[in-house]
DNA sequence: AAAAAAG
């Protein structure tokens, strides 16, 4: 091998040292703020909130368990008081009134284990790049700040308490879209404030209270006004742990609801009311067959990893609960779909349950794996386990462990999974497993342990590929390669968080030859070196079964314009094509933000 | 063929 793995391993710890003039990524939390007052993580502070609380399960009920601990360090004034609630918050039987507290979701946000150290120089010249495609009939204008709009006090407050200083340029764009009530499939990666670019909207308008309506008298059905999907029940609990702190003290419910948990305390949540529903579709479905929630009251439908959604796995369950059950239809309810990747048959599929809807795309090509270090090593099936033994020791060598970089392996299958994590530990490598074979707790345990480094190699199904946020994730191996190149590049950016450059490493042989094509040519589009026999292997495989969309590698372009501009290169070199008609003057007019280009990790 | 999602 020309270059040993771990180099690359080495140089994957600090962007500083892969060179060049790359900024480090910044969380969302933590933008635009000055270096000296990026909260430290202290170390004593969150060994106190258990495991379970961070699952949104087995939550301390307690009043204000958390208020005035070691975290509350906002210096907000109102901050836990009465005030802040006047004139928003105007909804009858707010839900938090009385004996009740609502536990405060912003104590749990700490990692004891880590050391936060992620300096937090962004690069302002380097984001102005990044193109953004917009179409659709009257597309409102992006705004640069959240004080341009009128989301509410409380809102403000929390997203303050966040410390999102600026919105994102997913949530510029998105988020006027959404408060005007226009329908919306918009192309963005996780970790761009996809999350707050649906939630924001969906609280301030539940806050508003636009269409006062109240729900029929039915005792032990819950009418939530919004829904919000997604493919596992992780990244479920994920988005409910965000949405439960832009919901703090607005007066704002928000449920969560996914399988394998108990459902007498989803049920027993539900009961005590609920504004926004975050489910995985088979529970819902459960509930729904059981009158305990009905959709009648919909305003707000929004579909996370909405491709994942609408394929062939999931496209029944969600025509269903749609299509099929009370939800009052597209033109009534507002429906926004979110994904990194929109293949255009899928787009067709969604536009069923959009009303004339806004396409937009925000990113650029090959921002999913820049920061990313992509290797493809040629292993053959049986020499797969002594070559990722390999990798590990000299990781361990590079003392990329001891800092307690995590690594996610992807296999293909939940029984090889198994076979791995137990064949790791008998090796005494710290492993876990998470999959779908495994019980809901176990598949929580194994995801904490990964998470806080305790056990820093997880091995993991495509359940753990799309969407997860885990930070730390110095490593992610494909032992073995998925058939689908939209699930490659949803693996590989569980890396290349938080500062870091990320390293990926595949193992591919004679098995993945359908991959090749797409695979050297998603690496060529990243700059990425390809190996010389994986080109071999890709001039060998006739015509690849799902390829590349148009020749470009990030998100795709709205279906609805394929007839008039095919040949064009979406976000092509020399860039005619990247503003469409009608917005390229506000489009050049984008700049400012806090964002740095080359955020390769959020951006998956 | 596999994974995910209800029990």
């Amino acid at each position: 091998m020309p270059t040993s793995y771990a180099d690359s391993a080495a140089a994957g710890g600090n962007v500083a040292a892969s060179g060049g003039s790359r900024s480090s990524y910044v969380p969302p939390h933590l933008r635009n703020r000055p270096s000296s007052t990026v909260p430290q993580v202290s170390a004593s502070y969150g060994a106190s909130v258990s495991g379970d609380e961070r699952f949104g399960r087995g939550a301390p009920s307690g009043d204000g368990v958390y208020f005035g601990g070691p975290r509350n360090d906002y210096n907000q004034p109102a901050y836990g008081g009465g005030g802040g609630r006047g004139g928003w918050n105007n909804r009858s039987g707010g839900w938090d009134r009385g004996r009740e507290r609502e536990v405060n979701p912003f104590s749990d946000d700490a990692e004891p284990v880590f050391d936060e150290q992620e300096n937090t120089v962004i690069n302002f010249d380097a984001y102005e790049d990044i193109p953004v495609e917009t179409s659709g009939d009257n597309v409102p204008p992006p705004v640069n700040t959240f004080a341009e709009i009128d989301l509410g006090e409380a809102l403000n407050l929390n997203i303050r308490r966040c410390k999102y200083v600026k919105p994102t340029p997913v949530q510029r764009y998105t988020i006027p879209i959404s408060l005007s009530g226009r329908d919306l499939m918009a192309c963005a990666q996780t970790g761009s404030g996809k999350t707050a670019a649906f939630c924001f909207p969906i609280i301030s308008g539940i806050m508003r209270g636009q269409g006062v309506q109240r729900p029929p008298r039915m005792p032990r059905m819950a009418f939530p006004l919004a829904l919000i999907l997604s493919p596992t029940r992780e990244l479920s609990c994920q988005i409910h742990e965000e949405a439960r702190k832009f919901a703090y003290q607005t007066g704002v419910r928000v449920v969560v609801a996914y399988g394998g948990a108990p459902v007498n305390q989803q049920l027993r949540e539900l009961e005590r009311g609920v504004d926004i529903l975050v489910a995985t579709p088979g529970r819902l479905v459960d509930l729904l067959e059981r009158a305990r929630v009905s959709l009648q009251m919909i305003r707000y439908l929004a579909l996370d990893e909405a491709d994942r959604m609408l394929d062939m796995g999931f496209e029944p369950q969600i025509r269903k609960i749609v299509q099929q059950m009370d939800m009052p239809p597209p033109g009534i309810r507002q429906t926004m779909l979110f994904s990194a990747t929109f293949p255009k048959e899928i787009q067709r599929l969604a536009s069923d349950f959009l009303s004339c809807y806004i396409f937009l795309a925000v990113g650029r090509v090959g921002s999913s794996t820049d920061l990313i270090v992509q290797r493809v090593e040629f292993v053959q099936e049986t020499d797969k386990r002594s070559h990722l033994m390999d990798l590990l020791h000299a990781q361990i060598a590079n003392g990329v462990q001891g800092k307690q970089a995590l690594t996610l392996v992807f296999v293909e299958t939940k029984k090889g999974a198994d076979s791995l994590e137990y064949w790791l530990c008998m090796n005494g490598f710290p492993a876990t497993a998470i999959h779908g074979d495994r019980t809901q707790q176990e598949r929580e345990q194994a995801l904490r342990s990964f998470k806080s480094g305790h056990t820093p190699i997880l091995v993991a199904t495509d359940v753990a590929a799309r969407g997860l946020d885990i930070p730390h994730v110095a490593h992610v191996v494909n032992f073995d390669l998925p058939n689908d190149i939209d699930d490659y590049v949803h693996r590989i950016g569980r890396t290349g968080r938080a500062g870091k450059t990320g390293l990926a490493t595949a193992f591919f042989n004679e098995n993945n030859a359908s991959m090749a094509k797409a695979l050297s040519e998603l690496m060529q589009e990243s700059n990425q070196e390809v190996p010389a026999w994986l080109s071999r292997f890709s001039s060998r495989q006739s015509y690849g079964g799902k390829n590349r969309r148009g020749g470009s590698r990030f998100g795709s372009r709205d279906f609805r314009r394929e007839s008039f501009d095919r040949g064009a290169d979406f976000y092509g070199a020399g860039n005619a094509g990247g503003d469409y008609g009608g917005y390229g003057a506000a489009d050049s007019g984008y700049s400012g933000g806090a964002y740095s280009a080359g955020v390769t990790s959020a951006w998956d």
